[in-house]
DNA sequence: GGCAGTCTAAACAATA
DNA sequence: GTATTGTTTAGACTGC
Protein backbone atom coordinates (compact mmCIF):
# COMPACT_ATOMS: atom_id res chain seq x y z
CA UNK A 1 0.00 0.00 0.00
CA UNK A 2 1.09 3.34 -1.01
CA UNK A 3 1.65 6.80 1.37
CA UNK A 4 -1.28 7.21 3.12
CA UNK A 5 -0.34 10.03 5.19
CA UNK A 6 0.24 14.21 4.99
CA UNK A 7 -2.27 14.06 1.98
CA UNK A 8 -3.30 17.77 2.82
CA UNK A 9 -1.70 20.47 3.08
CA UNK A 10 -3.82 20.30 6.72
CA UNK A 11 -2.24 16.98 7.09
CA UNK A 12 1.06 18.12 6.40
CA UNK A 13 1.13 20.60 8.83
CA UNK A 14 0.45 17.87 11.79
CA UNK A 15 3.38 17.97 13.13
CA UNK A 16 5.57 14.02 13.65
CA UNK A 17 6.00 14.15 16.89
CA UNK A 18 2.39 15.20 17.48
CA UNK A 19 1.24 12.02 14.80
CA UNK A 20 3.48 9.83 16.51
CA UNK A 21 1.78 10.88 20.04
CA UNK A 22 -1.71 10.10 17.62
CA UNK A 23 -0.87 6.96 16.74
CA UNK A 24 0.04 5.83 20.03
CA UNK A 25 -3.01 6.98 21.16
CA UNK A 26 -4.44 5.36 18.75
CA UNK A 27 -3.27 2.24 19.50
CA UNK A 28 -4.43 2.46 22.92
CA UNK A 29 -8.23 2.81 21.69
CA UNK A 30 -7.42 -0.12 19.17
CA UNK A 31 -5.99 -2.18 21.98
CA UNK A 32 -9.62 -1.76 23.50
CA UNK A 33 -10.81 -3.16 20.41
CA UNK A 34 -12.15 -6.13 22.00
CA UNK A 35 -14.85 -3.51 23.48
CA UNK A 36 -14.06 -3.36 26.83
CA UNK A 37 -14.57 -0.87 29.55
CA UNK A 38 -12.21 1.26 30.32
CA UNK A 39 -11.88 0.24 33.61
CA UNK A 40 -10.46 -3.00 32.36
CA UNK A 41 -8.36 -1.80 29.45
CA UNK A 42 -4.41 -2.27 30.71
CA UNK A 43 -2.55 0.52 30.96
CA UNK A 44 1.00 0.92 29.08
CA UNK A 45 3.67 3.12 29.54
CA UNK A 46 4.61 4.61 26.27
CA UNK A 47 8.35 6.77 26.11
CA UNK A 48 8.71 8.86 23.29
CA UNK A 49 11.16 8.66 21.47
CA UNK A 50 12.80 9.71 18.15
CA UNK A 51 14.73 6.55 17.73
CA UNK A 52 11.78 4.85 18.41
CA UNK A 53 12.11 4.04 14.80
CA UNK A 54 14.99 1.33 16.05
CA UNK A 55 13.15 0.31 18.86
CA UNK A 56 10.36 -0.84 16.99
CA UNK A 57 12.15 -3.55 15.68
CA UNK A 58 14.36 -3.98 18.65
CA UNK A 59 12.87 -7.37 20.25
CA UNK A 60 14.75 -7.06 23.48
CA UNK A 61 11.17 -7.66 25.24
CA UNK A 62 11.26 -10.72 23.33
CA UNK A 63 14.17 -12.99 25.05
CA UNK A 64 13.44 -11.23 27.90
CA UNK A 65 9.58 -12.53 28.33
CA UNK A 66 10.50 -15.40 26.59
CA UNK A 67 6.57 -16.23 27.34
CA UNK A 68 4.78 -14.33 25.32
CA UNK A 69 2.82 -16.07 23.60
CA UNK A 70 0.85 -16.64 26.60
CA UNK A 71 -0.25 -13.32 25.77
CA UNK A 72 -1.08 -14.11 22.70
CA UNK A 73 -5.35 -14.25 23.27
CA UNK A 74 -7.80 -14.35 20.92
CA UNK A 75 -10.88 -11.71 21.77
CA UNK A 76 -14.51 -13.25 21.59
CA UNK A 77 -14.42 -12.71 18.05
CA UNK A 78 -11.50 -14.42 17.27
CA UNK A 79 -9.40 -11.11 17.21
CA UNK A 80 -6.05 -11.03 19.20
CA UNK A 81 -6.28 -9.32 22.66
CA UNK A 82 -3.33 -8.67 22.78
CA UNK A 83 -2.14 -5.34 24.33
CA UNK A 84 -0.53 -3.08 21.42
CA UNK A 85 1.74 -1.33 23.95
CA UNK A 86 4.75 -1.72 25.35
CA UNK A 87 7.67 0.49 26.15
CA UNK A 88 9.39 1.20 23.47
CA UNK A 89 12.60 1.64 25.18
CA UNK A 90 11.67 1.01 28.48
CA UNK A 91 12.83 -2.40 29.98
CA UNK A 92 11.79 -3.72 26.41
CA UNK A 93 9.14 -5.54 28.24
CA UNK A 94 5.21 -5.17 26.49
CA UNK A 95 3.57 -4.05 29.45
CA UNK A 96 -0.15 -5.76 29.64
CA UNK A 97 -2.19 -4.27 32.19
CA UNK A 98 -5.54 -2.72 32.31
CA UNK A 99 -4.26 1.32 32.33
CA UNK A 100 -2.65 0.91 29.19
CA UNK A 101 -5.88 1.85 27.48
CA UNK A 102 -6.54 5.04 30.02
CA UNK A 103 -5.08 8.24 29.80
CA UNK A 104 -6.40 8.71 25.95
CA UNK A 105 -3.68 11.63 24.14
CA UNK A 106 -5.49 14.66 23.65
CA UNK A 107 -3.60 14.96 20.40
CA UNK A 108 -5.30 12.05 19.13
CA UNK A 109 -8.43 14.49 18.37
CA UNK A 110 -6.84 16.95 16.50
CA UNK A 111 -3.94 14.66 14.75
CA UNK A 112 -5.16 12.43 12.00
CA UNK A 113 -4.83 8.74 12.25
CA UNK A 114 -2.36 7.37 10.57
CA UNK A 115 -4.37 4.53 8.84
CA UNK A 116 -5.79 5.07 5.92
CA UNK A 117 -10.08 4.82 5.60
CA UNK A 118 -9.77 1.51 4.17
CA UNK A 119 -7.63 0.43 6.89
CA UNK A 120 -9.92 1.99 9.31
CA UNK A 121 -12.98 0.50 7.64
CA UNK A 122 -11.49 -2.64 7.76
CA UNK A 123 -10.11 -2.10 12.05
CA UNK A 124 -14.19 -1.24 12.60
CA UNK A 125 -15.08 -4.06 10.47
CA UNK A 126 -13.08 -6.80 11.97
CA UNK A 127 -13.69 -5.54 15.52
CA UNK A 128 -17.58 -5.92 15.31
CA UNK A 129 -19.29 -8.81 16.45
CA UNK A 130 -20.78 -9.64 13.10
CA UNK A 131 -17.61 -9.24 11.60
CA UNK A 132 -20.06 -6.58 9.47
CA UNK A 133 -21.10 -3.40 10.17
CA UNK A 134 -23.73 -0.76 8.55
CA UNK A 135 -21.95 2.38 7.72
CA UNK A 136 -23.20 4.21 10.19
CA UNK A 137 -21.43 2.01 12.75
CA UNK A 138 -18.25 2.21 10.83
CA UNK A 139 -18.94 5.72 11.44
CA UNK A 140 -19.29 5.46 15.16
CA UNK A 141 -16.55 3.05 15.79
CA UNK A 142 -13.72 5.41 14.34
CA UNK A 143 -15.28 8.34 15.92
CA UNK A 144 -14.87 6.68 19.03
CA UNK A 145 -11.49 4.72 18.25
CA UNK A 146 -10.61 8.36 16.76
CA UNK A 147 -11.75 11.54 18.05
CA UNK A 148 -10.32 13.70 15.21
CA UNK A 149 -13.06 12.50 13.14
CA UNK A 150 -14.99 14.30 15.49
CA UNK A 151 -14.19 17.35 14.68
CA UNK A 152 -12.58 16.74 11.05
CA UNK A 153 -15.16 18.06 7.97
CA UNK A 154 -17.54 15.84 7.87
CA UNK A 155 -15.83 15.20 4.28
CA UNK A 156 -14.58 12.01 6.07
CA UNK A 157 -18.30 10.20 5.96
CA UNK A 158 -18.39 10.52 2.62
CA UNK A 159 -14.70 9.04 1.87
CA UNK A 160 -15.85 5.69 4.17
CA UNK A 161 -18.74 5.44 1.86
CA UNK A 162 -16.09 5.95 -1.22
CA UNK A 163 -14.01 3.49 0.68
CA UNK A 164 -16.76 0.99 1.28
CA UNK A 165 -18.52 1.12 -2.75
CA UNK A 166 -15.04 1.35 -4.36
CA UNK A 167 -12.75 -0.83 -2.55
CA UNK A 168 -13.22 -4.45 -3.65
CA UNK A 169 -11.71 -5.43 0.03
CA UNK A 170 -15.35 -4.53 0.89
CA UNK A 171 -18.54 -5.89 0.03
CA UNK A 172 -22.03 -4.95 0.67
CA UNK A 173 -24.11 -7.67 2.08
CA UNK A 174 -28.28 -6.85 2.40
CA UNK A 175 -29.50 -6.91 5.71
CA UNK A 176 -32.56 -8.39 4.88
CA UNK A 177 -34.68 -9.22 1.73
CA UNK A 178 -35.63 -6.73 -0.75
CA UNK A 179 -33.23 -3.96 0.39
CA UNK A 180 -31.33 -4.63 -2.34
CA UNK A 181 -30.61 -1.03 -2.53
CA UNK A 182 -30.61 2.20 -0.12
CA UNK A 183 -29.62 2.12 3.19
CA UNK A 184 -28.92 -0.27 5.98
CA UNK A 185 -26.55 -2.38 3.82
CA UNK A 186 -24.15 -4.27 6.22
CA UNK A 187 -20.14 -3.76 5.50
CA UNK A 188 -17.78 -6.83 5.49
CA UNK A 189 -14.64 -7.60 4.78
CA UNK A 190 -13.89 -9.53 1.84
CA UNK A 191 -11.60 -12.71 3.67
CA UNK A 192 -9.79 -12.60 0.22
CA UNK A 193 -8.15 -9.53 0.99
CA UNK A 194 -8.11 -9.86 4.38
CA UNK A 195 -4.31 -10.25 4.11
CA UNK A 196 -4.24 -7.34 2.27
CA UNK A 197 -5.63 -5.26 4.75
CA UNK A 198 -3.49 -6.78 7.68
CA UNK A 199 -0.39 -6.27 5.51
CA UNK A 200 -1.23 -3.03 5.02
CA UNK A 201 -1.87 -2.15 8.42
CA UNK A 202 1.53 -3.80 9.36
CA UNK A 203 3.40 -1.34 6.81
CA UNK A 204 1.63 1.29 7.73
CA UNK A 205 2.48 3.14 10.92
CA UNK A 206 5.98 1.61 10.84
CA UNK A 207 7.86 1.75 7.42
CA UNK A 208 5.12 4.54 6.17
CA UNK A 209 8.38 7.32 5.96
CA UNK A 210 6.21 10.09 5.30
CA UNK A 211 4.00 8.82 8.11
CA UNK A 212 6.28 9.95 10.42
CA UNK A 213 4.43 8.27 13.31
CA UNK A 214 6.28 5.36 15.34
CA UNK A 215 3.27 4.61 16.51
CA UNK A 216 2.79 0.34 16.37
CA UNK A 217 -0.70 -0.23 15.28
CA UNK A 218 -2.02 -3.06 17.19
CA UNK A 219 -1.84 -5.50 14.57
CA UNK A 220 1.83 -5.18 14.01
CA UNK A 221 1.96 -5.18 17.84
CA UNK A 222 -0.15 -8.19 17.60
CA UNK A 223 2.70 -9.90 15.20
CA UNK A 224 5.22 -8.78 17.73
CA UNK A 225 3.72 -10.55 20.27
CA UNK A 226 3.63 -13.59 18.54
CA UNK A 227 6.97 -13.23 17.48
CA UNK A 228 6.62 -12.37 13.87
CA UNK A 229 7.83 -8.47 14.71
CA UNK A 230 10.98 -8.69 12.28
CA UNK A 231 9.71 -11.80 10.21
CA UNK A 232 9.79 -11.20 6.43
CA UNK A 233 6.31 -11.58 4.72
CA UNK A 234 6.67 -15.08 4.50
CA UNK A 235 5.83 -15.18 8.17
CA UNK A 236 3.81 -12.09 8.57
CA UNK A 237 1.86 -14.52 5.69
CA UNK A 238 2.26 -17.33 8.66
CA UNK A 239 0.45 -15.13 10.82
CA UNK A 240 -2.31 -14.36 8.66
CA UNK A 241 -3.23 -17.26 7.73
CA UNK A 242 -3.62 -18.40 11.46
CA UNK A 243 -6.08 -15.32 11.96
CA UNK A 244 -7.59 -15.97 8.66
CA UNK A 245 -8.30 -19.12 9.90
CA UNK A 246 -10.67 -17.57 12.06
CA UNK A 247 -13.02 -16.85 9.06
CA UNK A 248 -14.84 -19.68 8.05
CA UNK A 249 -13.97 -21.53 5.16
CA UNK A 250 -17.51 -22.52 4.94
CA UNK A 251 -18.63 -18.80 5.43
CA UNK A 252 -16.06 -18.20 2.77
CA UNK A 253 -18.20 -20.06 0.46
CA UNK A 254 -21.35 -18.83 1.63
CA UNK A 255 -19.85 -15.56 1.37
CA UNK A 256 -18.46 -16.69 -2.21
CA UNK A 257 -21.52 -17.13 -3.16
CA UNK A 258 -23.52 -14.18 -2.18
CA UNK A 259 -25.51 -13.06 -4.92
CA UNK A 260 -24.97 -9.55 -3.94
CA UNK A 261 -21.14 -9.60 -4.06
CA UNK A 262 -20.93 -10.24 -7.58
CA UNK A 263 -20.92 -6.87 -8.51
CA UNK A 264 -17.51 -6.27 -6.97
CA UNK A 265 -16.77 -10.22 -7.71
CA UNK A 266 -17.66 -8.73 -11.76
CA UNK A 267 -15.86 -6.07 -11.02
CA UNK A 268 -12.57 -8.70 -10.14
CA UNK A 269 -13.32 -11.86 -10.82
CA UNK A 270 -10.88 -13.31 -8.51
CA UNK A 271 -13.42 -14.66 -6.14
CA UNK A 272 -15.95 -16.59 -8.33
CA UNK A 273 -14.28 -20.14 -7.85
CA UNK A 274 -15.78 -21.69 -4.81
CA UNK A 275 -14.58 -21.02 -1.67
CA UNK A 276 -13.05 -24.61 -1.05
CA UNK A 277 -11.62 -25.19 -4.70
CA UNK A 278 -10.33 -21.71 -4.22
CA UNK A 279 -8.33 -23.15 -1.32
CA UNK A 280 -6.64 -25.48 -3.19
CA UNK A 281 -5.65 -23.40 -5.71
CA UNK A 282 -2.12 -23.01 -6.65
CA UNK A 283 -2.68 -20.47 -8.95
CA UNK A 284 -3.36 -16.75 -7.26
CA UNK A 285 -6.69 -15.25 -8.56
CA UNK A 286 -6.39 -13.05 -10.98
CA UNK A 287 -5.93 -9.45 -10.04
CA UNK A 288 -7.91 -6.62 -11.12
CA UNK A 289 -7.82 -6.57 -15.09
CA UNK A 290 -7.02 -3.15 -15.04
CA UNK A 291 -6.51 -1.97 -11.75
CA UNK A 292 -5.98 1.64 -12.99
CA UNK A 293 -9.51 1.34 -13.66
CA UNK A 294 -11.32 -0.15 -10.44
CA UNK A 295 -9.81 1.80 -8.00
CA UNK A 296 -8.85 -1.45 -6.20
CA UNK A 297 -6.95 0.42 -3.20
CA UNK A 298 -3.83 -1.85 -2.89
CA UNK A 299 -6.10 -4.96 -2.99
CA UNK A 300 -4.41 -6.34 -6.05
CA UNK A 301 -2.06 -8.33 -4.93
CA UNK A 302 -3.25 -9.66 -1.76
CA UNK A 303 -5.55 -12.48 -3.05
CA UNK A 304 -2.39 -14.27 -4.26
CA UNK A 305 -0.84 -13.88 -1.55
CA UNK A 306 -3.38 -15.17 0.37
CA UNK A 307 -3.49 -18.12 -1.89
CA UNK A 308 0.15 -18.35 -1.31
CA UNK A 309 -0.36 -18.81 2.74
CA UNK A 310 -3.33 -20.97 2.42
CA UNK A 311 -1.06 -23.18 0.11
CA UNK A 312 1.96 -23.24 2.20
CA UNK A 313 -0.44 -24.06 5.28
CA UNK A 314 -2.03 -26.97 3.80
CA UNK A 315 1.11 -28.74 3.06
CA UNK A 316 1.93 -28.71 6.24
CA UNK A 317 1.62 -31.19 9.31
CA UNK A 318 0.34 -30.46 12.60
CA UNK A 319 1.63 -29.11 15.64
CA UNK A 320 -0.69 -29.24 18.99
CA UNK A 321 0.32 -25.95 20.45
CA UNK A 322 -0.61 -23.40 17.70
CA UNK A 323 -4.27 -24.15 18.81
CA UNK A 324 -3.34 -21.94 21.49
CA UNK A 325 -3.43 -19.37 18.46
CA UNK A 326 -6.79 -20.53 17.10
CA UNK A 327 -10.00 -18.71 18.87
CA UNK A 328 -11.62 -21.02 21.13
CA UNK A 329 -14.69 -20.67 18.92
CA UNK A 330 -12.77 -22.43 16.51
CA UNK A 331 -12.39 -25.14 18.25
CA UNK A 332 -15.77 -25.32 19.55
CA UNK A 333 -17.52 -24.50 16.10
CA UNK A 334 -15.49 -25.78 13.32
CA UNK A 335 -18.47 -24.74 11.56
CA UNK A 336 -16.94 -21.42 11.18
CA UNK A 337 -19.73 -19.59 12.43
CA UNK A 338 -17.49 -17.12 14.47
CA UNK A 339 -18.62 -13.45 13.86
CA UNK A 340 -22.12 -13.94 12.54
CA UNK A 341 -23.71 -14.01 15.29
CA UNK A 342 -25.67 -10.89 15.22
CA UNK A 343 -26.35 -9.03 18.86
CA UNK A 344 -27.21 -5.81 17.05
CA UNK A 345 -29.11 -6.31 14.08
CA UNK A 346 -32.66 -7.35 14.78
CA UNK A 347 -32.66 -8.36 11.09
CA UNK A 348 -30.40 -11.27 11.68
CA UNK A 349 -32.76 -12.46 14.35
CA UNK A 350 -35.09 -12.82 11.53
CA UNK A 351 -32.69 -14.76 9.55
CA UNK A 352 -32.15 -18.12 11.71
CA UNK A 353 -30.59 -20.99 11.46
CA UNK A 354 -31.35 -21.65 7.89
CA UNK A 355 -28.20 -18.97 7.55
CA UNK A 356 -26.24 -21.50 8.86
CA UNK A 357 -25.29 -18.94 11.66
CA UNK A 358 -23.93 -16.78 9.30
CA UNK A 359 -26.10 -14.06 9.60
CA UNK A 360 -26.81 -12.55 6.69
CA UNK A 361 -27.21 -15.27 4.21
CA UNK A 362 -28.28 -14.01 0.52
CA UNK A 363 -30.82 -14.73 -1.29
CA UNK A 364 -29.77 -16.72 -3.61
CA UNK A 365 -28.04 -19.05 -0.94
CA UNK A 366 -31.71 -19.31 0.70
CA UNK A 367 -33.40 -20.01 -2.44
CA UNK A 368 -30.90 -23.16 -2.87
CA UNK A 369 -31.83 -24.53 0.71
CA UNK A 370 -34.67 -26.72 0.44
CA UNK A 371 -33.07 -29.57 -1.51
CA UNK A 372 -29.47 -28.49 -0.57
CA UNK A 373 -29.54 -29.83 2.80
CA UNK A 374 -27.34 -32.93 1.52
CA UNK A 375 -25.41 -31.57 -0.35
CA UNK A 376 -24.83 -28.38 2.32
CA UNK A 377 -24.31 -31.67 5.16
CA UNK A 378 -21.26 -32.59 2.54
CA UNK A 379 -20.48 -29.27 2.09
CA UNK A 380 -20.08 -28.65 5.38
CA UNK A 381 -18.46 -31.86 6.27
CA UNK A 382 -15.96 -31.04 3.71
CA UNK A 383 -15.43 -27.82 5.12
CA UNK A 384 -14.88 -28.80 8.81
CA UNK A 385 -11.96 -30.97 6.98
CA UNK A 386 -10.71 -28.29 5.50
CA UNK A 387 -10.39 -26.04 8.04
CA UNK A 388 -9.23 -28.32 10.52
CA UNK A 389 -6.51 -29.32 8.10
CA UNK A 390 -6.06 -25.68 8.13
CA UNK A 391 -5.29 -25.16 11.22
CA UNK A 392 -2.92 -27.76 11.44
CA UNK A 393 -1.05 -26.71 8.91
CA UNK A 394 -1.28 -23.21 10.10
CA UNK A 395 0.32 -24.03 13.38
CA UNK A 396 2.66 -26.02 12.20
CA UNK A 397 4.04 -22.67 10.06
CA UNK A 398 3.73 -20.72 12.82
CA UNK A 399 4.97 -23.30 14.91
CA UNK A 400 8.13 -22.68 12.73
CA UNK A 401 8.10 -19.08 11.96
CA UNK A 402 8.42 -19.06 16.03
CA UNK A 403 11.47 -20.54 16.18
CA UNK A 404 12.59 -18.80 13.20
CA UNK A 405 11.88 -15.82 14.70
CA UNK A 406 12.84 -16.48 17.93
CA UNK A 407 16.68 -16.93 16.81
CA UNK A 408 16.50 -14.29 14.51
CA UNK A 409 15.22 -11.78 17.34
CA UNK A 410 18.09 -12.82 19.66
CA UNK A 411 20.68 -12.10 16.73
CA UNK A 412 18.93 -9.00 15.92
CA UNK A 413 18.49 -7.60 19.25
CA UNK A 414 22.13 -8.12 20.17
CA UNK A 415 23.05 -6.44 16.67
CA UNK A 416 21.04 -3.87 17.71
CA UNK A 417 22.94 -3.09 21.54
CA UNK A 418 25.94 -3.88 19.98
CA UNK A 419 25.42 -0.50 17.82
CA UNK A 420 23.73 0.98 20.50
CA UNK A 421 26.91 0.69 22.67
CA UNK A 422 28.80 1.76 19.87
CA UNK A 423 27.27 5.04 18.90
CA UNK A 424 27.51 5.61 23.22
C1' DG B 1 7.74 12.39 -15.14
C1' DG B 2 4.96 8.30 -14.65
C1' DC B 3 2.65 5.39 -11.70
C1' DA B 4 0.18 3.65 -7.74
C1' DG B 5 -2.24 4.53 -3.71
C1' DT B 6 -4.92 7.55 -1.24
C1' DC B 7 -7.80 11.48 -0.01
C1' DT B 8 -11.27 14.93 -0.91
C1' DA B 9 -15.11 16.89 -3.05
C1' DA B 10 -19.05 16.83 -5.65
C1' DA B 11 -23.03 15.14 -7.94
C1' DC B 12 -26.55 12.01 -8.31
C1' DA B 13 -29.83 8.23 -7.26
C1' DA B 14 -32.21 5.35 -4.08
C1' DT B 15 -34.19 4.63 0.17
C1' DA B 16 -35.94 5.28 5.05
C1' DG C 1 -39.06 16.96 2.15
C1' DT C 2 -35.11 15.60 4.56
C1' DA C 3 -31.46 12.72 5.91
C1' DT C 4 -28.86 8.86 5.02
C1' DT C 5 -26.71 5.65 2.14
C1' DG C 6 -24.42 4.14 -2.00
C1' DT C 7 -22.21 5.02 -6.47
C1' DT C 8 -19.49 7.43 -9.61
C1' DT C 9 -16.34 10.82 -11.30
C1' DA C 10 -12.70 14.02 -11.08
C1' DG C 11 -8.86 16.22 -9.23
C1' DA C 12 -5.11 16.52 -6.15
C1' DC C 13 -1.33 14.95 -3.31
C1' DT C 14 2.57 11.96 -1.99
C1' DG C 15 6.17 8.52 -2.31
C1' DC C 16 8.53 5.34 -5.19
Amino acid sequence: MGPVIGMTPDKRAETPGAEKFAGLNQIYKMGSLPEVGDAARPKATLVGTDSADDELTNLNWLHENSNLLTNFRLGSEGFPMVSPLYDIEGDDVPVFGPSCYQNPEKKSATSKPPYSFSLLIYMAIEHSPNKCLPVKEIYSWILDRFPYFATAPTGWKNSVRHNLSLNKCFQKVERSHGKVNGKGSLWCVDPEYKPNLMQALKKQPFSSPQSGSLSPHYLSSVLKQSQVQTLKESDIDAATAMILLNTSIEQEILECEKPSLQKKRGYSSAFSAPGAVRLQESHPPAASIDPKADHNYSANSMAAQRCASRASVSSLSSVDEVYEFIPKSSHVGSDGSEGFHSDEDTDAEDEDDRLGDSGYAPQAHEDSAPEGQPGKKKRKQSCQEIDEELKEAAGSLLHLAGIRTCLGSLISTAKAQSQKHRKK
